[in-house]
DNA sequence: TGAATTTTTGACTTCGTGGTCAAGAATTGA
DNA sequence: TCAATTCTTGACCACGAAGTCAAAAATTCA
């Protein structure tokens, strides 16, 4: 009955996430998106309300596909101590040949501040979603006695949580790998029964 | 000989650096730094080359006050540990009233990333001068044998800065006071000697 | 084939912002 | 008092970016 849509709507979403998160919404323009994407701005706008609302898509699709990772990478491996280095590296491979850029969501949670709602929920959401990951294999950790009890699990996966924060913040601000590396190993290195008994 | 000044600058640039620190460099806008400074445009631009260039300035100016008051805070107490929790306490208490706004030197570092020159020289002046500052105090605390020697004393100043860097993004995306105390007091715990041993 | 419908395209509008200009005001020293 | 100098003020300019409009193109169904 109509003419149908010529681009792939989620590949355009991904690409425009890319473009986000090299760099961040404000300095984002409609050039650097359709430029690309290769989607003229119209067409864009028949499928996104606004500029606005591409980027919360966007931030959306990150948060899932970051949580998948999670979960992916913890799964291959078996002992608690190996899913939490795995979970940690993952913070740093991205580094490697493109410009560091961080973690989209953190980026965009300092670029708002906390009274935008809707971004704030995605940060939120963020955050609890990994907590809750860490939470588990923590747990797992400590009833394997490789953990320290001293803390709880949930206070474990806050601090790791937001150790992984500071790492990705690194990073964005030029951190070598190595540097972070150290920062990711000592932090990890203090939670263990062997260190803290 | 000339018409004097009627403005004071050091007054002016303070001014710009809180209305920086809260909006950052890119969403402050001359309208923005003229209504609170009171300063017409043009005069600012005799003081300073451009909008940039007061902004490296409020950057600096930020992070020499803030190790002053570092400095100044632990030298105010006696036991290492109560100084790091005097540090701690420093990231949490500017919360109160305010609207959370993070750390300018942080805040920027992620609004420019690494790529930036200038900006980033004051982000890792900034890096290296608080970790000088942990270094000293943790390596007091270990000699009293109240920090963990199993990690050396750099590593853990690292360690505990990157822990502060988290804590600013969690305060400046809208944690509460009681989250980001539970995640310090539990970073200190961990590397306490009761604790590690 | 042709009407209906939706996408595509590029030109256009509007607005905010950084930065500039030139005229006017104030102060000092002769 | 007057010349010289520098600050102050508001108008002005150029530019980029978000968002809109309307014409053209493509597809489906009758």
């Amino acid at each position: 009955m109509s003419r149908p849509r010529e681009f792939d709507v989620d590949r355009a979403l991904h690409q425009s996430m890319e473009v986000f998160w090299t760099k961040g919404f404000k300095s984002t323009s409609y050039e650097d998106l359709t430029r690309t994407t290769q989607v003229k701005k119209q067409s864009l706008y028949c499928v996104f309300k606004d500029k606005r609302d591409l980027f919360l898509k966007a931030l959306a699709l990150y948060r899932e596909q970051s949580i998948v990772m999670l979960e992916e990478l913890a799964s291959r491996e078996v002992s608690p101590l190996k899913k939490l280095e795995a979970i940690c590296d993952a913070t740093l491979y991205q580094n490697e040949e493109t410009m560091p850029r961080g973690c989209l969501i953190l980026n965009s949670a300092l670029e708002f501040g906390y009274d935008d709602r809707e971004v704030n929920r995605e940060v939120t959401l963020m955050f609890d979603q990994v907590e809750r990951i860490l939470e588990r294999i923590i747990r797992d950790g400590q009833e394997q006695g490789l953990i320290t009890e001293r803390q709880t699990g949930k206070e474990l996966a806050v601090y790791l949580n937001n150790v992984l924060s500071g790492a990705k913040v690194m990073e964005k601000s030029g951190a070598s790998r190595e540097q972070i590396e150290a920062v990711l190993c000592t932090s990890l290195a203090l939670m263990t029964s062997e260190n803290a008994g």
